[in-house]
DNA sequence: TTTGATACAGAGACGCAGTCTCAATAAGGA
DNA sequence: TCCTTATTGAGACTGCGTCTCTGTATCAAA
C-alpha cells in the first residue's frame, strides 16, 4: 500500500521530519495486521522479518502515527495498549470469560457522535466503545 | 452509607470471605469519591485519614469490588486504571488537549446494548464508551 | 477457653509496559 | 563536502500493579 506510506511521509515532511527506513518498515509491518495488535506484537513481527528496529523507535513511530490520525490507540485488555489501523470506525465486545474480542459496527454511533457534538460542543476525534460481557460460546459452556 | 457496606459484606460472606476493618475502611473511602479515581488517589485518601491499609490490600479490595459489580474499572487516560463507583451507567468525553473528562449519558446507549444482545448473543455486563476529542474550552483557546 | 484451619494483612521484591537519556549516526540543504 | 538537525539504539529508569512470604486475626468445633 504505497498510498499509506505516502500519506505518512507527507505528514512527516509537513512536521519537518523524515521518513526513515525504520519508520517505513514499521508502518509496513503495521499494515499487515488485519486486527488490533500490541507494541510487542509489532516488535516480534519486525524481528521475524529480520528488520532491526529498536523498541524505543517502534514506540516513537506508534506515537507519531496516532498523532497523525492513521492509527488508533486503545486499552482493551488491561495494562497494555492495543493499536489498530484506522480502516473504519468500529467497536469492541470483550468477553470477560475467555478474553475474546469481537469487532462490530452500528449506525447508532453516528447519531451519538452528533449528539455529543451539539450538546457538549465537543469536537469528536475518535470514539472507542468497549462493551464487556459474556460471549455466546462461554455462555453456552456455563449452561452445561 | 451502611447499605453499601452491607451489600459488600453479603457478597463476601457468600464467597466465604470476611469483611475486615481494612476492607471496610477502603470501601468507605471509595464511597466519598464523587467521580472516578485511581488506586493511588485512594491510597492517598486513606493515608490522609491516618488509616493504615497497605497498597497490596487496597488493590485486592478493588479487585473484589469489581468482581462483585459494585465498582467499575476503566482505562481512561493511559497507563493507569481508573475506578468509579457504580451509581449509574454513564460514559466519558476525554479531551485530548487538556485531559479533562466529562461524564455524560444518553438514551441511545440502551438501544445499542439491546442491539448487541440480539445480534451477537452477547450478554452485556458493562459498557464503557470513551470519546476523545477537543473540549469547548480548548477549542476556543486554539481559535484565538 | 483452647485449638486448629483458613482468610487476611503488610512489607517489599518483582514483572512488565512504556519512557527517557545520551552518544553515535544518517539525512537533507547550502 | 560541510553543517545542522532529526533519528536511532542500547539500556537505565519509572510507575503501576502483582506476587510471595511470614505473621496475625477470625471463626468454628471441641
Amino acid at each position: 500500500m504505497p498510498g499509506e506510506i505516502e500519506r505518512f511521509k507527507k505528514y512527516l515532511v509537513m512536521k519537518g521530519c523524515r521518513l526513515t527506513t525504520e519508520r517505513r518498515l514499521t508502518l509496513e509491518a503495521i499494515l499487515d495486521f488485519s486486527e488490533h495488535f500490541t507494541a510487542e506484537d509489532l516488535l516480534e513481527r519486525l524481528r521475524n522479518r529480520h528488520h532491526k528496529v529498536s523498541r524505543a523507535s517502534v514506540y516513537r513511530t506508534l506515537e507519531v502515527l496516532v498523532a497523525c490520525g492513521m492509527l488508533r490507540k486503545m486499552g482493551l485488555g488491561e495494562n497494555r495498549a492495543y493499536y489498530e489501523y484506522h480502516w473504519q470506525t468500529h467497536h469492541h465486545l470483550v468477553c470477560a470469560e475467555c478474553g475474546k474480542v469481537i469487532e462490530f459496527t452500528h449506525p447508532l454511533f453516528n447519531e451519538l457522535e452528533e449528539a455529543v457534538r451539539t450538546v457538549y460542543s465537543f469536537d469528536v476525534a475518535d470514539h472507542t466503545q468497549t462493551i464487556t460481557g459474556i460471549c455466546r460460546a462461554c455462555s453456552a459452556k456455563s449452561n452445561n
